[in-house]
DNA sequence: CGTGTCTGCAAG
DNA sequence: CATCGCTTGCAGACACG
């Protein structure tokens, strides 16, 4: 603890609170103030306050709730609330005019005596200023108060100090503290200033700062303070206790671990591991291997394993694969997100996305089972009863369902993982012989490599975990006993079975539960293990916490039911092994109290439940102050009166953070698109709409090494995220795609430092309500441009609103593109009132490579198959929303604009405005020729001969590819609705589905969800020729309901409505070739 | 203070 | 060759008005 020069201060009014150390504290931090606010302190230098306003006792009715407060845990809001009373109350002058004093007493309490002068009343503009009402002004006083109370401070604080001025060591030096420091934050700044530096408050520009304190450095917070002197608190205390100015370089604040950091000093450890390697397994490679370690690693690798167990059945299935792939001779291999199939390639040997699907597809079967079932009415609310809660886990589930495959393994003495490759790959799971090894799942398997050279590496199934869970999920539900099942993972479920287990405790006496307990937990493991000879343990209690503690204790293979000495169990458990713990926690908690791995008696001991608040927030303090008690209330029941519980979810999203390297922005773009399909399909099967679009890029972060130790991994990243609001929900994916293109650009980083992208779709609907709400947008109607004076929207008042020529209550509901897009418009109509901050209020900057217009982007040249004309198959940005207004918008520019793009802009970019009004013939050509100009533009001849050849390299593999998936689906076909259908029962369907609909103005979107959905699955098949035989039919029946439409207009909307629908399906199937490099 | 956006953490 | 570092929800920090 660092000394308190202020421990002569007189404490007044404290007196019912003496013992209380949060009192204590604050009067420590604050301790000048019980002199500035004393009239009886009895020294000649204090004075009493001079109130010059008319909120004295707002003020005074605040002191004496925080002093009386028995409240603890708000320190820091009160010491703020303090501190800026006393910005107010310091005396600015001498002598003038006394209104009032506050005069703080001994006693119980605090006592305040106000004596408001009643005709000073009008004279309020302070008091207006922290009448709480208006924010703004408030903080922006507050930091030019601080700056005076801190002088005001200093001063005292000389005159405390005898006259003698403190060493001004930080002279001239301006801080910033930043996040949870040691000492406090407050405490900082009373040190700073009274020796001499300059506090600057979260409020004010950061960069001005010299020096930012700081305890705990976050990847984003590097690159934010990147040219600040970032150090830890401690530089501060040391300097002083010095008494002079240390180099701060020896106090530099240390970045947070990362995935990089896990390696540590790989590499250094050659000679050992080779060694080690060498006498036990490959005595082949000790004749040459001096030099490689390599080899010595590799041999225990699955690849090489049947070496070693000299048994040729146990080759792993992920070899097959391999040379399936090989047979095709050249294909351009799988490398990074540049080629069209990473994603896919990527998430079928993803053990994550696997683990996040199969936990989604879990959650969303038990949530449906529950409401069909509406068991959660049949709840128990015996009170008398013992509530038990089951959490069942697999033992080291990929490892042991993995080791299955290779029979001649004994998985008992063996040390086995599974992973994909040998040294920066990460290890899934791995067994308990590998354990004992101190190796963990997560690890990379050169650090498991250090500690336990003969580690056998086996590769993943992922089918056969699926098939596992399955057997696990449907034996838990055949079973008509559990109340309650909630799945955790696809090996990990939580199950309330108190009913079950209090069958013979009617009168609440509790005796036999634990044995029935014992009895259900064996007799879950035996079937378990008889079905799937996995084996699995049981933890069991009356909360999912201690259950979960207990499973802990239960692994592996066993089962454990915690109902007594519940306390004495707690203390020896870690504290990282509290859910809700993780290793950035543990190392806060850790540092604190120097303890290496904290237990939860030294939570009990060392801590308080306000302090473990201040370091790690609110709830997470409290909740592990609770948990430390064995105090969990975390249900698992199911709430269907809360509405997101019943939409299952509150976002969808995607993420992809390997193999992300781009050079150019169409590269990203492209892969924007392919992200937004995948996110578009994923919103098509949850039958979901969302209208809130986040874009997360992780960054390479300046320091980070180009190429990270993983291959094509993400290294070390900082992270940006951009959001934009789509006003309307939608599930397009042409939207998704420009506007993600559109936040891309808004964050203007680097290309060749992405190394991550997330995609989120949030504030979800169901895409049932989605129908109303898109009636509700062609409204936009409404939606007038023609000269207009922009006005920043700020009351929705009705007064002005015929004033305005554009709604802006609906602008401000557009997509930020869509917003930039009409105020362009409106630029190039040369009619533009006064741009007052519009701009700003759209938070669009504007950029050269911003125009993210009406545009269209052109996919791919198909021509169509049996001799049909060739024609260009667009992919048009749909929404009604954007129909709508570009039905209002002036076509002038369209006319002028496409041949000349920006040439920073994506070739791909067209505006279609013009383009739609074209037959499709006439429209080829134009775009033909916008292509030949382009490339004539902006190609060298070098460049078309390249381009040439790449084509016919397209053409080569594509008609491989187009051959084998023509192979692959003779006999399968997708279910539509269910039902099987033919070919020909297809087409029929089809067409009298559009002669229905056509009368009601278009198909019903769900319906042609749907379609969608089962072209796409067709698609997904690899049967390219069915779709495309579909959409022709609906095309000729369109076409032939267009000839009708001379006896019945009316019939037109529909008949539009289904032109679009068609170019849908028709985007569907290009996008597929696009991606497939399909050229029919 | 109430709200929204961005960042960080945890889980498996 | 390597390697396949996902997805969701919650909470905190900070900005804005
Ligand atoms: N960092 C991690 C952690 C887990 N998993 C996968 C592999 C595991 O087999 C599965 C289940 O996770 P568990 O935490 O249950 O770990 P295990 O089942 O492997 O071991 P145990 O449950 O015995 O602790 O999830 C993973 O891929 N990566
Ligand atoms: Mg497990
Ligand atoms: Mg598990």
């Amino acid at each position: 603890m660092s000394p308190v020069p202020f421990s002569k201060c007189d404490v007044i009014g404290m007196a019912g609170h003496d013992d209380d150390p949060i009192h204590e504290e604050i009067l420590k931090q604050f301790s000048f103030l019980s002199f500035v606010l004393s009239t009886e302190g009895g020294q000649t230098q204090e004075r009493p306050i001079e109130i010059n306003d008319g909120q004295t006792q707002e003020h005074a009715i605040i002191l004496e709730e925080i002093l009386d407060d028995d409240l603890t845990g708000q320190t820091q809001e009160h010491a703020i609330i303090l501190e800026e009373i006393l910005d107010d109350h310091i005396p600015q002058e001498h002598g003038e005019n006394q209104t009032g004093h506050v005069q703080l007493e001994h006693g119980d309490n605090v006592t305040s005596h106000i004596h408001p002068n009643e005709d000073n009343d009008d004279d309020d503009n302070i008091g207006k200023v922290h009448s709480f009402g208006d924010y703004g002004t408030y903080f922006r006083h507050k930091h030019i108060k601080q700056q005076k109370s801190d002088k005001e401070y200093r001063e005292w604080d000389k005159l405390r100090n005898n006259g003698i001025e403190r060493p001004q060591i930080f002279n001239k030096m301006v801080f910033h503290v930043n996040g949870y420091t040691n000492p406090s934050i407050n405490e900082l700044h009373r040190l700073m200033i009274i020796h001499g530096g300059l506090f600057l408050s979260y409020l004010t520009k950061k960069s001005a700062a010299t020096h930012v304190i700081c305890d705990r450095l976050t990847p984003r917070k590097l690159v934010e303070f990147k040219h600040c002197k970032v150090v830890r608190a401690q530089w501060i205390v040391d300097c002083i206790q010095e008494g002079k100015l240390l180099d701060w370089k020896a106090y530099r604040t240390i970045p947070d671990i990362d995935y990089a950091q896990k390696r540590l000093s790989f590499g250094c450890t050659m000679a050992q591991s080779d060694s080690m390697a060498d006498s036990k397994s490959e005595p082949e490679s000790k004749s040459e291997s001096k030099l490689s370690n390599s080899n010595s690693n590799l041999d225990v690798d699955f690849s090489k394993s049947d070496d070693i167990e000299s048994d040729p059945e146990i080759l792993p299935l992920t070899q097959s694969q391999k040379v399936i792939e090989e047979q095709y001779g050249e294909p351009p291999r799988i490398l990074d997100a540049k080629h069209p199939d990473f994603l896919k390639s990527f998430f079928a040997k993803s053990r994550l996305h696997h683990l996040s699907t199969w936990k989604a597809d879990l959650r969303l079967k038990f949530l449906r089972r529950i409401v069909q079932q509406q068991k959660c009415h049949l709840q128990n609310t015996n009170t008398l009863f013992t509530k038990v809660i089951l959490h069942i886990d697999f033992d080291c589930f990929f490892a042991t369902a993995s080791a299955q495959n290779y029979p001649n393994i004994d998985f008992q003495t063996t040390p086995i993982a599974v992973s994909h490759g040998v040294n920066t790959s990460d290890i899934a799971s791995c067994n308990y012989v590998a354990r004992s090894f101190g190796i963990k799942n997560g690890m990379w398997v050169g650090g498991a490599r250090k500690l336990c050279p003969n580690l056998v590496c086996l590769g993943y199934d992922f089918q056969k975990y699926e098939e596992y869970a399955s057997h696990f999920y449907n034996y838990l539900l055949l079973r008509d006993d559990l109340d309650t099942i909630f799945p955790v993972l696809i090996d990990e479920v939580l199950v309330d079975c108190t009913l079950t287990v209090n069958k013979n405790n009617t009168n609440g006496s509790g005796v036999g539960v634990a044995k029935e307990v014992d009895v259900l937990m064996s007799t879950i493991r035996r079937d378990i293990f008889d079905l799937t000879k996995c084996t699995i343990s049981i933890g069991a209690s009356h909360n999912v916490l201690l259950a979960k503690l207990a499973l802990r204790k239960s692994k592996p293979n066993g089962q454990y039911y915690l109902s007594s000495n519940i306390e004495g169990f707690l203390e020896d458990v870690l504290v990282r092994s509290l859910p809700g713990v993780g290793r950035s926690i543990e190392k806060r908690i850790a540092q604190e109290i120097d303890v290496e791995e904290p237990l939860i008696q030294h939570i009990r001991t060392l801590f308080n439940e306000q302090k473990l608040c201040a370091m790690l927030g609110k709830a997470t303090g409290k909740k592990i102050w609770n948990y430390a008690y064995g105090i969990d209330d975390t249900a698992i029941e199911f709430d269907e009166n809360n509405k997101e519980a019943i939409l299952g979810r509150k976002t969808v999203s995607l993420d992809v953070n390997y193999g992300i390297r781009f050079d150019k922005v169409d590269q990203v773009d492209k892969f924007l698109m392919q992200l937004s399909q995948e996110l578009y399909s994923r919103l098509i099967s949850l039958r979901f709409c969302g209208s809130q679009l986040t874009l997360k890029l992780a960054i390479r972060l300046p320091e980070a090494p180009i190429d990270p130790p993983k291959y094509l991994g993400m290294g070390r990243c900082y992270f940006v995220s951009k959001s934009s609001r789509l006003g309307v929900a939608t599930n397009d994916w042409g939207i998704i795609g420009s506007e993600l293109k559109s936040l891309f650009r808004i964050a203007s980083v680097q290309i060749k430092d992405l190394r991550g992208i997330a995609v989120t779709m949030s504030k979800l609907e169901d895409a049932e309500l989605m129908k109303r709400s898109r009636q509700k947008t062609l409204d936009l109607n409404d939606l007038i441009v023609a000269g207009s004076k922009r006005r920043k929207r700020t009351v929705t008042g009705s007064s002005d609103y015929s004033v305005d020529k554009i709604d802006w209550d609906v602008f401000k509901s557009l997509p930020k593109s869509l917003q930039l897009e009409l105020e362009l418009e409106q630029i190039k109509g040369g009619s533009v009132g006064t741009r007052t901050s519009s701009t700003k209020s759209s938070g669009v900057i504007p950029s050269p490579t911003k125009p993210n217009g009406v545009k269209a982007y052109l996919q791919q040249l198909i021509p169509y198959q049996q001799g049909v004309l060739p024609e260009y198959v667009r992919v048009v940005e749909k929404s009604p929303t954007k129909k709508a207004i570009r039905k209002q918008l002036p076509k002038k520019r369209s006319a002028s604009n496409p041949p000349s793009s920006p040439p920073n802009w994506q070739d791909e970019s067209y505006n279609t405005s013009v383009l739609q009004e074209l037959p499709s013939s006439l429209r080829a050509e134009v775009v033909r020729d916008q292509q030949i100009s382009r490339k004539f533009k902006h190609e060298s001849l070098k460049q078309k001969l390249l381009d040439k050849q790449n084509i016919l390299r397209d053409v080569e593999t594509i008609t491989q590819a187009w051959i084998d998936s023509k192979a692959t689906t003779v006999n399968r076909s997708p279910l539509f609705l269910n039902e099987k259908v033919t070919t020909l029962s297809m087409k029929k369907k089809i067409q009298k589905w559009i002669q229905e609909t056509v009368e009601e103005g278009g198909p019903h979107p769900d319906d042609v969800q749907v379609f969608a959905a089962y072209i796409k699955q067709l698609l997904t098949m690899g049967d390219l020729t069915r779709s495309m035989v579909l959409v022709q039919e609906m095309e000729n029946r369109i076409d032939y309901e267009f000839a009708l439409l001379n006896r019945d207009r009316n019939r037109q909307v529909g008949v539009e409505v289904w032109k679009e629908v068609k170019e849908d399906i028709n985007t569907l199937i290009s996008q597929y070739c696009r991606c497939n490099k399909i050229i029919i």
